[in-house]
DNA sequence: AATGAATGAGCATTCATTCAT
DNA sequence: TATGAATGAATGCTCATTCAT
């Protein structure tokens, strides 16, 4: 039942609107206080609306949490998929998925926390999550990776499985370092570092 | 309530017994359940001890946590100089910590998910966990990379900083999939596979 | 949403509809959850009105209730009334009501479930409740008993306010025990029960 | 494990009793204000207890209600049960149980609030009442009819089971009455007047 | 040292009511 | 009239911590 609409937005942007600033609004404060310690009046102020609102778009304190690592995984796959699928070679194609990860990341350091930090801060969740979209995400490094093999550019002598894990734990490690580091560096060149040492290591010589 | 003393053992040895005892329990209980789902009392009902007597020999239920780390990376650190010291060349050095990284938490798994899981819930705690032990142990990766680099070992044109990241993050990685996977394979192995891919990535050629 | 009109109604005749849909419904839903256990959007939903429209028909929740009751016993003392003033005798007066009693409750079980529990959970509405209708229904009872003994038909020596308390205990808790019972039985039959042993009891031998 | 106690009292004692304060407080706080609108603080301020306490007594606060009535009806049955054994003649018997009934409660004006009107504020609990210790009550009173029919001193054309429930709704509803009133008088007295209509109305002529 | 009963601050969630449209 | 999104006050219950014994 469309209301009437002033201006050019809809009834459901408003809706949309709201959602969004609730997320952006949790992120913030989950970034700053950790999960556990932050309210969700802490939330609704954050968001400039009432406690009660909350809960007309999010069951619980909880799914907000889940909402907003399953928005920006979705958006991170989806952005994934199809830059590699732009891009020629197996190296240029890791090298951009390490650009992907630390550039998305680096630039908006509220979320970074909240997926370095506050996502792994319960076992239920981390196991959630890994069945969820961050097995999807390693599997894009996987098959990237075998295809490199197969086209003859890498080792043939290491696992896929195990390099993908390796190159996501060098940029997840950049990422944790870079959130819990008092400096102030940019994220984003370190995607070069870690590529030069990683490629070094599965390219055939 | 005194317990029966088997040995000589002394008043001291008994306190010493019961913390150990807390930290034993703490460790388990919170790998169960996550440190903010844990009750102190289940603290207290695992090591068979009564809640109040906790509190005499930690000050809160935060810094039992912290203890739990702050003994292990004790451990940790003292063991991997040790063992580095005792073995010659930058290549063999960095195999053996990466055995002793994953041999040491693959032998407790409660202890791996405390490490992995419930230690990144809190900012405030990583970024105490980083300015602690943490800095250490990467200092030591970091500088036997660098020795390896001036005995012409490895090479030069990567910075020894981003380097011992990427291997701990590889290492990390290892870990924290290990423990959120529900297949039981042996973590310890892992290491080799890790060595062959980065020792490629910053060997000479 | 205005639905389609059959009749000439008038916008009034709607307005009444309404507020009658609204505590059919009420009562319904009171019947099921209880009153403190009934959302007024429960009730709005069962009416098939937004909740907010409740509040153009009904002050509060509490008035709800009230409703239900006053409108329910108005009916109840103007049908008693007119029944037993074209009804002679006393005894055969008192064997009416107690069909009326039990025979309009019966016939509606929603609305005595609210009536025998719903209007029964607060000190402060029985006390209301009390001081309306009930005195005058009571009063209906007593009245007819003390007309029988100024009639020379019923004992003297008992006061017709306690053998009206007594007569409406006893039907009341026919209807109690008939509501709480989960067995389907016709509750007006017991009217006749009733009076077999209350007449019984104020009957001069 | 037995703490020193210093005066007679046992360990059991002190929990005994502050079950029992917590029991008579929320009968005093259920009477006054109602049962849902009386706060588990207030119950506590009563006590004199903190809030907290309460639960280490009782698991809700819908447990303590269902404690107030179990309690009593116990008590209640135990004692119509034992005194009705000591006595001769099945009207003797009712008459003893119409004063037991009045008399116990019209000596506890709080507890007769809860019992007439707060455990019947929902029609859950009242099934669950009904299920249990009321059952038992109507029972007691039912037999012994059955007994006085037997022996030839009721008519044996009233169903004992209908009896018993005219007698339990004619005292319920004095009792009812006397809670709601602001007059204050005995209701011990009304046994007599009830009684007198009762066995009236089943003694055989 | 050890106990465990008692404390009371803290918080997610609900829902009657309002009001802009 | 009617709507239903928004409000925000209200509260049962938990659990880290204390302390009398």
């Amino acid at each position: 039942m469309p209301k009437p609409v002033r201006n050019g937005a809809s009834a459901r942007t408003v809706v949309i609107d709201k959602r969004e600033a609730i997320l952006r609004a949790a992120t913030k404060v989950f970034a700053v206080n950790g999960y556990f310690n932050s309210k969700v009046s802490d939330i609704a102020g954050e968001a400039g609306i009432a406690d009660g609102t909350v809960y007309l778009y999010f069951k619980s304190k909880d799914e907000i949490l889940h909402s907003i690592f399953d928005r920006a995984m979705a958006e991170f796959i989806a952005e994934g998929r199809k830059e590699i699928s732009e891009i020629d070679g197996p190296e240029a194609k890791l090298h951009r998925i390490a650009e992907l990860h630390l550039g998305r990341l680096g630039a908006d350091r509220e979320l970074a926390i909240v997926f370095q930090v506050e996502l792994r801060g319960s076992t239920k969740f981390m196991q959630e999550f890994s069945a969820a979209g961050f097995g999807e995400y390693l599997d894009i490094i996987r098959t990237t990776i075998a295809d490199g093999q197969k086209s003859g550019d890498f080792r043939t002598d290491i696992k896929p499985v195990v390099a993908a894990k390796i190159l996501y734990g060098a940029l997840d490690e950049m990422v944790t370092n870079w959130v819990l580091s008092n400096k102030a560096y940019p994220l984003l060149p370190m995607a070069g570092e870690v590529m030069k040492i990683f490629l070094g290591g599965i390219t055939k010589r």
